[in-house]
DNA sequence: CACTGCCGGGTTTTT
DNA sequence: CCCGGCAGTG
């Protein structure tokens, strides 16, 4: 162990040090923490306490494995083995799997993701004759998940006259209804949905003494990372199990919170010391990740914030290069330039694709960027946006799974009852909904009793009917023996979903059919890798838990060698030599949804932090001056965010004398073509610091000259010159021509290009979309 | 009941 | 632009 202690720094092995009693680690970014807890846990180990008694709360499912292995490389697999690690979520799960019957639900309770839930939503508001545009189902949810994370029940809610009275202010009278019916419809599926999963938890632990008191007499260590992302209903949990022996150590950072959307409480982090006695605080201030100029340059972003702890990161590491900064004239332009970029770093320093990241705001953006990657061959990853468990073909398959193991999973059932389609109709659908509700039965449990029913459903359909019941219960019959790959292989051939597919033959039909195959392939890979476990058994239940709270981030192997394109919420814990931020434009980085008040400005600021302080060698801030909107142009400002920077950790790669107009005929894939001695620039003497929150107008200039000004004069401008007649050129629509003669000056100069389909063409260069082929 | 085609709305961010 | 919901037809 002692060999592993002295890999730590002073204030890294402080908190490892310390044994017993609360604890706060305060960790900048790229100051260890990690490497804290992991060393932490070992040491506890290593004192004589009992992995047993070690539950270690992470932000992934991934980083807990990670963590795991690294403990066990340190005190032993056999040691490491009955650690407690994972997400909230998951380790919540699973206790909650245990002791469910004390809340009425089954141990094989589904978990409803936040679509089934939205579905189900719709569905009751639907039944209650409600208007839905008033009541969007989609706000409904939200709002409903909201109430649960703070701990709001039904009857807490009802209890609340302000709640009562704030939803029929806002015209929501039958808010608290809609509420009552999912929870009544969840509890009668057996489903839970992810808030639930804390709620439970709570509920769990409040009404059953007995059970706290085994789980605070187990968990006598607690450790949670990323504290400062822990919401109410979370907070609450990890208070009521470390109540006894306090033995609790949090590990975060308030500059990197940016989950207040989804009820993070960054006050949890800032009052902790209040909510415990005797709290010990260590600082981590000592950046190992990022270059000088990265670390500064984010911490002169972060000082913009008001609400913050006291921290100073700081690093030894070498200045490095400057931040990049590039501009661009539409998102596809920025998405060449960032293929570009990543296409000649990676040829001059040898780089693999690994090592690069593009980090964006909202999914929507990657689309641009992985046109232009595919473009240049560059394998990259998207991580995020439609998880592949969210697609349709995908939850259809798991669907089926579901109802193996849960009948009364009613969301499940609604989506396969009739699919593929088997003549089991809304109509129907609708009359087995009311009568289910009517005798407060699951949908499965009315068809599975016809006969003692008054369905006011034709013959033909209750045959059909009956057929699907046996179909799943012969499902479930071969689930106590097979394993689950098995399993889902039959049922997937069984209900007719993959010769649906193939007998559909589109690409798309086909590309459906390859993610059913994948989805099997990953189900063996599961069975196979979980008899490896002991105590598992590659049962489909222990599949389809895992499925429900996988993110895209732990299922990655990280075996092959690709760019990660992920949200930067995604990116959190994650390091990148090289990083490229992209969209860095006021709406859309800091968010128009987010400018409303202070704090939800500083949230995006926080954001802006983590984005920046991922990367470790170079990173890149990248905007451009419109982008496609809903398949619409739309004109779009540099994000406040670059001015807030100190000019002095800023390198703008693109000149402000260059308009769009000539953007098509360089070769912007490639930046260092540009001749940037000539171009670039001038850096202003760095004698004038920026103004707080008031860029100097020498900065706004630089960074807003947006539109080509038409006045300026463009004749000395090196692309002018380029062009000549004979040059073969390409043109987006008409393919490849030759230029024949060129007229006029400046913003009017116009060539006349002869295509091979044999039109003569005049062009506007200012207009025209040309590439220099020779 | 199945299928097609049209319209309208949606983009923050995720367990 | 892309998806889901809904109306209309066979």
């Amino acid at each position: 162990m002692e060999k592993y202690l002295a890999e730590l720094n002073e204030a890294q092995l402080a908190p490892v040090l310390h044994k017993d009693g609360p604890l706060m680690v305060i960790a900048g970014a790229g100051s260890g923490k990690t490497r804290v807890l992991t060393y932490r846990i070992a040491y506890l180990m290593s004192l004589g306490v009992d992995s047993f008694n070690i539950l270690s709360l992470t932000f992934t499912n991934k980083a807990a494995r990670e963590m795991k292995k690294r403990i066990a490389d340190i005190v032993g697999n056999s040691e490491a083995k009955n650690l407690w690690m994972g997400t909230f979520h998951s380790v919540f799960a699973k206790i909650l799997r245990i002791e469910a019957d004390k809340l009425g639900y089954p141990s094989n309770f589904t978990i409803y993701d936040t679509q089934d839930s939205q579905r189900l939503i719709s569905s009751i508001i639907k039944e209650m004759g409600l208007d839905k545009d008033v009541y969007k189902y989609k706000q409904v949810q939200s709002r409903i998940s909201s109430y649960k994370n703070s701990l709001i029940t039904v009857k807490a809610y009802f209890n609340n006259p302000e709640l009562v009275e704030a939803d029929a202010m806002a015209k929501r009278p039958r808010m608290g209804e809609i509420y009552n019916a999912y929870v009544e419809r969840c509890f009668k599926s057996g489903a839970m949905d992810f808030d639930d999963l804390l709620l439970k938890t709570n509920e769990l632990l409040t009404r059953f003494p007995e059970v706290l008191a085994k789980y605070q007499e187990r968990f006598r260590y607690i450790l949670v990372d990323e504290y400062q992302d822990t919401n109410h209903s979370q907070y609450l949990i990890v208070k009521a199990l470390s109540d006894k022996f306090q033995n609790i150590c949090v590990v975060g950072d308030d500059a990197q919170s940016i989950y207040a959307f989804r009820g993070a409480n960054i006050n949890n982090i800032l009052n902790y010391q209040k909510d415990y006695e005797g709290v010990k605080v260590y600082r981590l201030e000592q950046n190992y990740r990022s270059t000088k100029n990265i670390v500064e340059a984010a911490n002169c972003v972060i000082e913009k914030n008001k609400t913050r702890l006291d921290k100073v990161v700081w690093t030894h590491n070498e200045d490095g290069p400057l931040i990049k900064v590039h501009r661009s004239s539409t998102d596809a332009d920025e998405g060449r330039f960032v293929a570009g970029s990543i296409f000649e770093t990676r040829m001059q320093q040898q780089e693999s694709n690994g090592h690069f990241a593009v980090l964006y705001r909202t999914n929507s953006q990657s689309r641009a960027i992985e046109d232009a990657l595919r473009k240049r061959d560059i394998p990259y990853r998207i991580y995020g946006g439609l998880s592949f468990y969210q697609r349709k073909e995908i939850k259809d398959v798991l669907a089926y799974l579901r109802l193996v193991i849960n009948p009364n999973d009613e969301e499940a059932l609604i989506r396969i009852i009739n699919y593929p389609a088997r003549g089991i109709g809304q109509t129907t659908i609708d009359k087995l909904t009311v009568i289910a509700n009517e005798y407060k039965r699951s949908i499965f449990e009315v068809i599975s009793h016809m006969d003692r029913i008054d369905l006011k459903i034709n013959s033909g359909t209750k045959a059909r009917l009956e057929e699907f019941v046996n179909m799943i219960r012969s499902f479930q019959i071969m689930n106590t023996n097979a394993d689950a790959f098995a399993l889902a292989e039959h049922v997937s051939k069984k209900s007719g979903i993959l010769q649906e597919f193939k007998k559909d033959g589109t690409p798309e039909g086909i590309a459906r059919m390859e993610n059913v195959e994948e989805l099997l392939n990953g189900i063996k890979d599961f069975v196979e890798g979980q008899r490896e476990i002991d105590g598992a058994t590659g049962a489909l239940s222990e599949f389809l838990e895992d499925v429900a709270l996988a993110t895209d981030l732990d299922k990655d192997t990280g075996d092959d060698d690709r760019v990660a394109l992920m949200t930067i919420h995604l990116a959190k814990g994650l390091e990148f030599p090289y990083v490229y931020i992209v969209g860095m434009e006021e709406d859309l980085f800091p968010s128009a949804m987010s400018m409303n008040t202070r704090s939800e400005l500083e949230e995006e600021r926080r954001l802006f932090y983590v984005a920046l302080t991922r990367a470790e060698k170079q990173a890149y801030l990248t905007y451009a001056q419109s982008r496609y909107r809903w398949g619409k142009l739309v004109d779009s400002e540099p994000s406040r965010f670059i001015e807030e920077i100190d000019d002095k950790y800023l390198d703008y790669l693109t000149p402000i004398d260059t308009g769009y107009r000539y953007k098509p005929l360089v070769d912007v894939d490639i930046f260092g073509e540009v001749d940037k001695s000539k171009l670039r620039m001038q850096k202003p003497s760095n004698s004038a610091p920026p103004a707080y929150h008031k860029p100097s107008e020498e900065k706004l200039r630089k960074l807003r000259k947006l539109k080509p000004d038409i006045s300026e004069p463009i004749g000395n401008n090196q692309q002018d010159t380029s062009l000549a007649v004979g040059t073969i050129v390409e043109h987006e629509r008409f393919g490849r021509g030759e230029v024949i003669r060129l007229e006029g000056i400046g913003n009017d100069k116009k060539a006349e290009i002869k295509f091979t389909n044999g039109e003569v063409k005049k062009l506007l260069l200012r207009f025209a979309k040309l590439t220099i082929v020779s």
